[in-house]
DNA sequence: TGTACATCAGTGAACGCGCGTTCACTGATGTAC
DNA sequence: TGTACATCAGTGAACGCGCGTTCACTGATGTAC
């Protein structure tokens, strides 16, 4: 039953991408082969056409997990409909804080959904999800300039030696680094919180607790 | 080669000491009871004196080491050398947020060590970790209560009515609810930020993550 | 205090099972002529 | 266009291994007398 060379890149496509959504629902050592090549109607010995090792699926199902839950935010910071400039942060952390982010695990961001497990991993799986966090935190940042940031008590926390060079659209070193320090700080923030909500057990709790750091965190 | 009374007691407690600090170190699931009891020069079959299966032993040691955390974070907010008041918001999050703490895993706050492999556990497992959640929250806020936050801009995003009652020491609870608010979302951001200090693998980055949201933290 | 004995913490062989990986095999693909 | 054949994606039996759990056994504990 072989398969012509278009199929065999489909094939290994659905594995990775079957792979992606079971360690974010499961954990990444929750994978078993036999168990993931079921999942996807072939038997477990085809594996190997496709992939070294379990190792070797897990790095590359990390990376891809990593991905889709980048751009799934993607597509609330910039969608389709409304196709004038990015959402700002105010919308990117309404939906990363959302219910439904919340209850689709397997669809959602990685970071979260495998942060304890990675963090116990060797370093080249750590260094995967790294890369992809600071990608994160270039998001938040982005997302904080597309506010209309320039008022009220959104700058208290910023330094105030650069309020001289705000009124120039060319931003200032120290104005950047402030950026990137709070986008740090909120990344922190929305993978916590998106975590906890999930440990949660009474879905009203859990409610409560995404719209309160929803609440707090468009404050800076 | 039987033993008394007291030494059952004494073998148990060994047992759940380790297997919590394992299950920070390496994951809920990693624990193998064989291996968990050559840790305790014992051998596996000896397991079943002392619990009922391998979940009922997960839950207690993620109770025990939920426990150990808190602890942890108790002996910096009460020291015992300084016999004063506890010590506060700043004094936590140093703590929380330090080089040690990061590198401790074993030994470290179980929330952020286990926060994945728990959010997707079934309820029981996710009760025991949300209540201790819970009892984070409330000695964050106990600790942001310690600070002398009666100045300046802590209370910037406190509500603006609560400020009538301020002069006297009774909390109103818009105050108290503008705390707990606080407390929440510190605790989320605190909690993220261990995690993907845990992730970095460059040392000197994962320094700077920490001290980067200790900085931001400070100002609430 | 001394002896006889029931208890039970700890031992280690054994169980059935699912795991990652290997491999001889199959038959459709797709190229060479 | 038609035929002969090498390739190789997918199959499923088999491997050695570690797992959670059970159980007959051991010998020190600690009680009954």
């Amino acid at each position: 039953m072989a398969r012509s060379q278009a199929e065999k890149a489909q094939t290994r496509e659905r594995i990775l991408t079957e792979a992606a959504a079971q360690i974010r629902d499961t954990g990444l050592e929750s994978v078993s082969i036999a168990n993931l090549m079921h999942s996807v109607d072939l038997t477990h010995g085809g594996f190997y056409n496709h992939f070294e090792s379990r190792a070797d699926l897990l790095v590359q199902a990390l990376e891809r997990a990593l991905e889709e839950g980048a751009a799934r935010s993607r597509q609330f910071r910039d969608p389709s409909r409304p196709p004038g400039r990015p959402v700002g942060f105010e919308s990117f952390v309404k939906h990363y804080l959302s219910r439904s982010h919340r209850d689709a695990r397997a669809q959602g961001c990685a970071l979260a959904a495998l942060a304890s497990d990675v963090a116990r991993a060797d370093a080249p799986v750590r260094a995967v999800m790294e890369q992809r966090f600071e990608a994160f935190v270039g998001a938040v940042a982005q997302a904080m300039q597309q506010d209309d940031h320039g008022h009220g008590p959104g700058e208290t926390r910023a330094k105030a030696s650069s309020k001289v060079s705000a009124e120039t659209s060319a931003k200032t070193s120290a104005e950047d680094a402030a950026l990137s320090d709070r986008a740090t700080t909120a990344a922190c923030t929305l993978i916590g919180a998106l975590l906890m909500s999930r440990v949660m057990t009474d879905p009203k709790q859990s409610d409560a607790l995404l719209r309160t750091v929803r609440e707090q965190i468009s404050g800076l």
